[in-house]
RNA sequence: GGGGCCGUAGCUCAGUUGGGAGAGCGCGUGGAUCGCACCCACGAGGUCGAGGGUUCGAAUCCCUUCGGCUCCA
């Protein structure tokens, strides 16, 4: 045995270890280890679009692990919150996968490594939550010999607990990229839970004959120990920074604490359990596995699903809002086969809440809205169920009565086959297992296998076109390697910005790049007369795009030349690059230049954005509080904001917005600005969004009461400089999010500039009194209903021109064998007129074929009726038609009653009528003879 | 990121290899009736989501686009 204690102070006993004492006692211990205690990040990664989630604990801090930015904090320790929907068919049927888990982290930045990890892990572990030791194993990388020897020599840890496993390796994401070994602590959980299979140890993956993959022994504690960089040809490079990144899952911690056989089991679940089952899980449930299982799915689904609205997700058909429909919409089918009746799933979120509340406040700030939320979705979904099943026994009905339709039967059977089922689950949303249900219960059998089979093939379509996503992680190492810019600006450290103050600053290049032909960059001394490049500066006033603010331009200029700056960006580490183009001269690396913000520009850009803030504002006031932002563009033209609401919005309320934000620009407020902590701003009810990076101060900007966010953005000095705004369009860009874009200020003016032009020459043509535009409106109702009135006219004289034209053609009517034959080229207004000729024509002849034509724009119609009883005889009006059509250079189609055609070669019209002639003596001959 | 389905009258929808824009409900007028989700007759109401193309001819076929639904990754 080793030398350790077996822990140090009282044990508590498994009753004592709830949760939120888990929770703390790993921050405080941590705490202690001058580790800094951040609160967990939002669900939605900030400034990372290649991800949807935050799935584990380190994501939020990817660009420092990335080495593109510069940690606040050698060392961190947070409780993150992460959502993972991969594998959410696994979920409830194991006691490891869940959509919703919470990751207890230890992170060190270049700090300290291996051995300060893996004693800390030993003593928390076995001195606070005090494990015993002998039921602890571990395992590390087969390669990994520093690793062992920490744990063998100094934790004193007996070789046969330690395991060396190949998988112990994490990383990286994509091709290319950090990765290192792991070593990962197992608590053995006893026999009980066991494969039962002779090579049974930590990591074991056998699957139990009861379908549960084996769980003797629980993986609770990874260490992952980041040193290397892989580079594309697979060769490892040691990283200068090593870091740590841990995670510990706080469900399987609090399992094993409370010795509980599932994290359903545990305090973190005992409200929401209860109150689905009515009773303290599990008692008795061993009977009711399906009730089971559809409260644990409901269980855990729910927590995913409230953390994610109260993050700002709402459900939809793409993105991160797909998945949280996908989750919230398997916990409704659960739910509703465990409360069948008008009880909604929304009636649990308190139990979520109420749980987690205490330690993740933005829930209950949250409440109304989640509940709403939860709300609808679930009718939504009751009832898309409803329709979309009784569409299914529909279609089913129909296609059994006709007999070649899609139900086969095989000995009797009825078989609904996998092509329709998948079409109904991939079209309508109809999951198999509910049309399995419906139909079962009704007689059917279905074809699971070929539904399977479909669904198989989906995936490979999806995967087939699946393009490598560029992970962040990557780009930066990849950059790194070919000694990109980011790189190589890593080591300077953030750009000091002084442009909220001013436009004009002098500053010292401190690396210069070339932007070559094929885009790429290369490292320069100096740039030239008419050459393009980057720069990075000391200092600068030039505002970099971020927040959705476009980045400044401007002049550089120093002693001999001159530059123009067509674009500023900036990287996560706060380094600005200036885009150039020079001028005049040379452009030295050292050189200290003059930069000047285009100043015009900015102001433009400055308006639309405190514009931007107005109207988030007043979208709150007039929506309500469940607007929130998404995402927006500001430039120096006009704005963007995308938000979440569920519904277009009404012309009446565009216009109280417009309204409201035009108000508040007359009231001309000043606009303050505050840097200030966190927690003050949120005192001062400043809004914060997703994309907000940890640090020490941030940045509010105020509008008297009206409107208060956090952001880094430059605003005007009061809302009176924006002059005017104007809401030009509301649109939606997903479910639950809508899009308007605005024009505030000089850009404002010159919309309102140019739509009373148009208004002006519009009235103008529709010679409008004055020329006024407000009488624009009226005067195209008039106008259209004019038209209306004067095309019904025309219409009713054709149809009489028609009529008469059509008298007059009888005269023209020849005789073939007894019946009459009419073949006339006239001069009509159109297809309707021809119709109408022949419709009247028909009525006065009773008995005899039509064939009428007429030429328009150098193109012939033709039209051809017979009266019901040739059609008796064997007539038909579109076997005549086809072959005069073809003799026209044209083609034709209808029915025996009435054909029409058409045709090109005019001159041939006659010659057509004759040989029409002659096929319908030909036909009527025949006819004759068979008659007789 | 990749698919599938749907946009036709105020509403729910039909429209069959391209050939005369329809039904039910609702609405209006007239008639009948103590009353009913009553009945009868007549009528109004359509840029067939938008734009382009193919064709003698497009609601229908092709392309683009907007909007909605849905699945997969």
């Amino acid at each position: 045995m080793n030398s350790q204690p077996l822990g140090s102070g009282t044990p508590l006993m498994p009753e004592q270890w709830d949760s939120r004492n888990v929770r703390e006692k790993f921050l405080e211990f941590f705490e202690n280890k001058d580790h800094k205690r951040l609160p967990s990040f939002p669900l939605i990664p900030a400034n990372d679009p290649t991800l949807l989630w935050v799935t584990a604990g380190m994501s939020p801090f990817k660009a420092e692990f990335a080495g593109i930015a510069k940690p606040v904090y050698p060392r961190i320790t947070t409780c993150q919150k992460c959502l993972r929907a991969d594998d959410i068919e696994k979920v409830g049927r194991t006691t490891r996968h869940h959509t919703f888990f919470e990751m207890l982290g230890n992170f060190s930045f270049g700090d300290y490594f291996k051995k300060e990890a893996i004693e800390w892990a030993w003593e928390l572990l076995t001195h606070v939550y005090c494990l015993p030791q002998d039921k602890l194993f571990v395992s590390i990388h087969p390669k990994d010999e520093e690793a062992y020897r920490i744990w063998r020599d100094k934790i004193k840890l007996p070789e046969e607990r330690i395991y060396r496993l190949e998988d112990n390796w994490w990383g990286p994401i994509g091709k290319t990229g950090t990765c290192g070994p792991d070593t990962e602590i197992y608590f053995d959980r006893g026999e009980k839970l066991s494969c039962g299979k002779p090579e049974c140890k930590p990591g074991c993956e056998n699957i139990k004959p009861s379908g549960e993959p084996c769980d003797r022994y629980i993986e609770i504690w990874n260490l992952v120990f980041t040193m290397y960089h892989k580079d594309e040809k697979g060769n490892l490079h040691e990283l200068p920074q090593k870091n740590i990144d841990t995670g510990a899952g706080l469900e399987r911690l609090t399992m094993v604490l409370q010795n509980k056989d599932s994290p359903y089991e545990t305090d973190l679940f005992k409200l929401i359990m209860k109150g689905l089952l009515g009773i303290d899980y599990p008692d008795n449930l061993t009977s009711q596995p399906k009730k089971n299982y559809a409260a644990r799915i409901v269980a855990d689904h729910l927590r995913a699903v409230c953390f994610a609205i109260g993050d700002g997700v709402y459900p939809s058909n793409e993105g991160r809002g797909y998945v949280l429909q996908r989750i919230l919409r398997r916990a409704s089918l659960h739910f509703r086969t465990l409360f069948p009746g008008k009880t909604s799933l929304a009636d649990y979120v308190d139990h979520i809440i109420g749980t987690y509340a205490s330690f993740y406040p933005e829930l209950d700030e949250k409440r109304e809205i989640i509940i709403k939320t939860v709300r609808q979705g679930y009718e939504e979904y009751k009832k898309l169920l409803d329709t979309v099943g009784l569409d299914l026994f529909h279609e089913i009905g129909n296609s059994v009565q006709s007999q070649d339709g899609v139900v086969k039967l095989q000995n009797g059977i009825r078989i609904v086959p996998g092509e329709i089922l998948f079409k109904y689950h991939d079209e309508k949303g109809l999951p198999f297992e509910v049309a399995k249900e419906l139909l079962e219960n009704d007689g059917f059998k279905v074809d699971e296998a070929g539904f399977r089979e479909e669904m198989e093939k989906q995936r490979e379509r999806s995967r087939a076109s699946r393009h490598g996503i560029v992970d962040l992680l990557d780009t930066a190492f990849e950059n790194q390697g070919s000694n990109s810019l980011s790189a190589s600006a890593t080591i300077l450290g953030p750009t000091e910005f002084l442009g909220y103050e001013k436009t004009e600053a002098e500053g010292k290049i401190l690396l210069l790049q070339k932007l070559l032909e094929n885009k790429k960059q290369e490292q320069t001394e100096i740039l030239n007369q008419e050459e393009k490049g980057i720069l990075v500066l000391d200092k600068t006033s030039f505002y970099a795009e971020s927040g959705g603010q476009v980045g400044d331009t401007g002049i550089l200029r120093w002693e001999t030349g001159e530059a123009e700056v067509l674009d500023t960006q900036k990287n996560e580490g706060g380094i600005f690059f200036h885009t150039v183009f020079i001028k005049k001269g040379g452009l030295k690396q050292g050189e200290t230049v003059k930069a000047q913000v285009n100043r015009d520009r900015r102001k433009q850009i400055r308006k639309h954005h405190t514009a931007t803030h107005l109207l988030h504002a007043a979208l709150r006031e007039i929506l309500g509080p469940h607007v929130q932002q998404a995402g927006s563009y500001v430039c120096d033209t006009y704005l963007r904001l995308d938000f979440s609401h569920p519904h277009a919005l009404t012309f009446e309320e565009i216009q109280k917005i417009e309204h409201l934000v035009n108000q508040k620009i007359q009231s001309n407020f000043q606009i303050e600005t505050r840097i200030t902590t966190p927690e003050k701003a949120k005192e001062l009810g400043a809004l914060a969004f997703f994309g907000e990076k940890y640090g020490e101060k941030v940045r509010a900007v105020l509008v008297n009461e009206f409107s208060r966010e956090l952001c880094g953005g430059t605003h005007a000095e009061s809302t009176g400089e924006l002059g005017l705004f104007v809401l030009l369009k509301e649109s939606s860009i997903a479910k639950g999010m809508r899009r308007i874009e605005a024009r505030a200020g000089e850009s404002a003016y010159q919309y309102y500039k140019e739509l009373r032009t148009f208004a002006k020459k519009a009235s103008e043509s529709l010679k409008a009194d004055d020329a006024a535009p407000e009488n624009l409106g009226m005067q195209m109702d008039i106008l259209f209903q004019e038209k209306k009135e004067d095309e019904k006219k025309i219409r009713m004289l054709q149809q009489e021109r028609a009529a008469q034209q059509a008298l007059s053609l009888k005269e023209k009517a020849e005789s073939i064998a007894g019946i009459t034959w009419i073949s006339v080229k006239v001069e009509t207004d159109g297809k309707e007129a021809l119709r109408a000729m022949v419709d009247t024509l028909k009525k006065q002849i009773k008995s005899g074929i039509i064939l009428l034509a007429s030429v328009e724009k150098e193109k012939i119609s033709l039209i051809c009726g017979i009266t019901p009883d040739l059609i008796q005889k064997g007539f038909s009006a579109l076997e005549l038609i086809k072959p005069v059509s073809k003799m026209l250079g044209g083609g034709g189609g209808g029915k025996a009653d009435l054909a029409e055609a058409g045709g090109k070669e005019i001159k041939k019209i006659e010659t057509a009528f004759q040989e029409a002639k002659k096929m319908v003596q030909e036909k009527l001959s025949v006819v004759q003879q068979k008659g007789v």
